[in-house]
DNA sequence: AACAGCGCTTAAAACGCTCTAAATTTGTCA
DNA sequence: TGACAAATTTAGAGCGTTTTAAGCGCTGTT
């Protein structure tokens, strides 16, 4: 039951067009050229003529179009971000990165992995936006598409270590915050502190060999304890059952990550094991699900803040500055007591 | 210690410049006129003609510069979504967002609200990418900012009803949703069953009325029990303090959310009540929390798919077939009964 | 007298595409 | 074979900006 009139252009409902550059300089009584240069910010125009401008742009409500001014500046001054949407972690990285893009005078185009959108369409997107340079979160892309990516736009990836490829890179250091983690336990008395593997990547081998490293660093080379997991809850559940049924339990368990070790908390309480009065237990992340009340997980942060300015400095550095050779930004990870750590009894 | 060239203007590094329509053109001999219609898929160049400048677009890697096609066709079938980026309800609208515009042609720009990015922000930001049409997710502007807002360009709120302005708004039935909880529980033998409030707001309202409703229709009036709360896990764990305190324990909870649920869980089992043994917990939204094996909480699932497929289908009808009537699409909540119910004893 | 410089302003040519109207080619049929 | 219609192709004028080079009416220096 639809009242249709002609085809409308696409628009709002029955608006006035939007008023253009030449509107405002007709108003003044300025060519568009001046009009471009006082609404850039631009020297040149004299004082008298900026107010009057500025005046008119505002009563005429003019908004300056991105499309024309992106093709005529042949600039687009858009920074391309893939995330995974679904991702705690990575909501926290976009939302620094837009405060630090905005500092710089950059916006933002988001292109989110999805079940069906995988990494070449979201990369694919950010290209057709004209992005300038594209700061992916968690790539899984292989190395030589990167680095041919990186021809395109330079590319930042943000949380993988990429060797192989020349491009920059931010990522916190894993084994480092899983020193971190382990000295912790130390100094809470624990002896035996077993860890919770992930699945497979870069990321895992990292936190793996931070675990593996701080023992040693501590004389505990022969109470190392991997055991198998995921980056998933179930993961966790399975890791502490086998943990139960070893007969064996640790004083201290370190995950891989929060999910992980949410799974083994629950797994741990359900068969009656106090935490942190009989086993401590560490996440890795600090995702949102660490912080409630229920789990109060100690975990390690990632400094979302940090990782967000230092990607679109890196950008700056390249687009700006004409940086070329490929940074390796590595920053420290933070350890956050809370409530699933205790000392030992 | 860089190593700077002459300022380059942004691009790739040291990257051959992208081919335009003329290189495609020039590379088949035809001109830019013709491979314009034959990438967008229009009809009039002969078979032949077609297969040469897929050929030749395909073998320089053409892509078409969405700026100037926007430009040049006035239209830039883009849907602007404004998100909460920290929302997984949200997260889960926007992957069926995409997969909805993606069949009809449109691309989608996601611009996020954040602590320092307020709702006026991002709507300038998805006008100025000069979107067709605006989606909302979860806006609480009033109703005559959005009314104005949709002379630019049509607006679609989804989960929030506006009655006071004219547009198009997408929402589940949230009290049919608290009423379906509640005819589960009743159909379980519960009898009192108390429920925890929102905040403020629409939803709020229109959530308690449905468990008012519900329990009067089941013969229920005396029994209705309100109480006090908020979105959040502390509020739960509050109302769930206050409910062991009255020394009066309902069978059943119903909480606003699940973030409360969860909240409400958490105080209820540290007290040692048994869930869903003595008591019967039940949250709203399906989060991804109340998947967690640790909660597997009954819940209420907005259907996110669903919702996304009408926005898009609402902005189409605005955009390709000229409606100007708002709609107003009331889609029904579906139960989804997990761990935390159980039949009386 | 020629002219470089001043501080400001502007005409006009891009930018890479779409779209209208018109030109050209092809096909059909007497 | 030519006339005419249908099928294909294209010239060229935008789209709303930015940017370059030139111009304004002077003053001051050679």
């Amino acid at each position: 039951m639809d009242d249709l009139d002609s085809a409308h252009p696409a628009g709002g409902n029955g608006a006035t067009p939007r008023p253009r550059l030449e509107d405002v300089a007709a108003r003044v009584g300025l060519s568009t050229a001046s009009v471009s240069l006082v609404l850039r910010n631009v020297a040149g125009p004299s004082e008298r003529t900026r107010r009057r401008v500025l005046k008119a742009a505002a009563e005429l409500g003019y908004r300056p179009d991105r499309n024309a001014s992106a093709l005529a500046s042949r600039r687009s001054r858009l920074l391309g971000v893939m995330v995974d949407i679904h991702s705690p972690f990575h909501a926290e990285l976009v939302e620094h990165l837009h405060t630090a893009a905005e500092e710089v005078g950059y916006d933002l185009v988001l292109s989110t992995l999805t079940r069906t959108r995988d990494e070449s369409t979201v990369l694919e997107t950010l290209l057709a936006f004209r992005c300038e340079a594209l700061i992916l979160l968690g790539s899984v892309s292989p190395a030589p598409v990167l680095a041919e990516l990186d021809r395109k736009a330079p590319v930042i990836s943000v949380g993988r270590r990429i060797a192989e490829a020349d491009l920059d890179v931010v990522r916190t250091a894993d084994d480092d915050g899983v020193g971190q983690v382990v000295d912790h336990l130390v100094a809470l008395g624990h002896r035996s502190i077993a860890y919770v593997d992930g699945g497979k990547g870069v990321i895992v081998t990292d936190r793996r060999r931070g675990y593996r490293d701080a023992m040693r660093r501590h004389g505990l080379d022969e109470r190392i304890r991997v055991l198998h997991g995921d980056i998933t809850e179930a993961a966790g559940e399975r890791a502490g059952r086998d943990l139960l049924d070893s007969g064996d339990l640790p004083s201290a368990v370190v995950a891989y990550n929060d999910q992980c070790a949410i799974g083994l908390l629950t797994a741990l309480r359900r068969a009656g094991v106090d935490i942190p009065g009989t086993v401590s237990v560490v996440g890795y992340d600090d995702d949102a699900l660490s912080r409630l009340a229920c789990f109060d997980l100690t975990t390690v942060s990632q400094n979302a803040e940090e990782q967000a300015r230092h990607s679109v400095a890196a950008a700056m550095e390249r687009l700006e500055r004409g940086r070329t050779t490929p940074r390796e930004i590595v920053l420290a990870p933070s350890l956050v007591v809370r409530g699933t750590t205790a000392r030992t009894r």
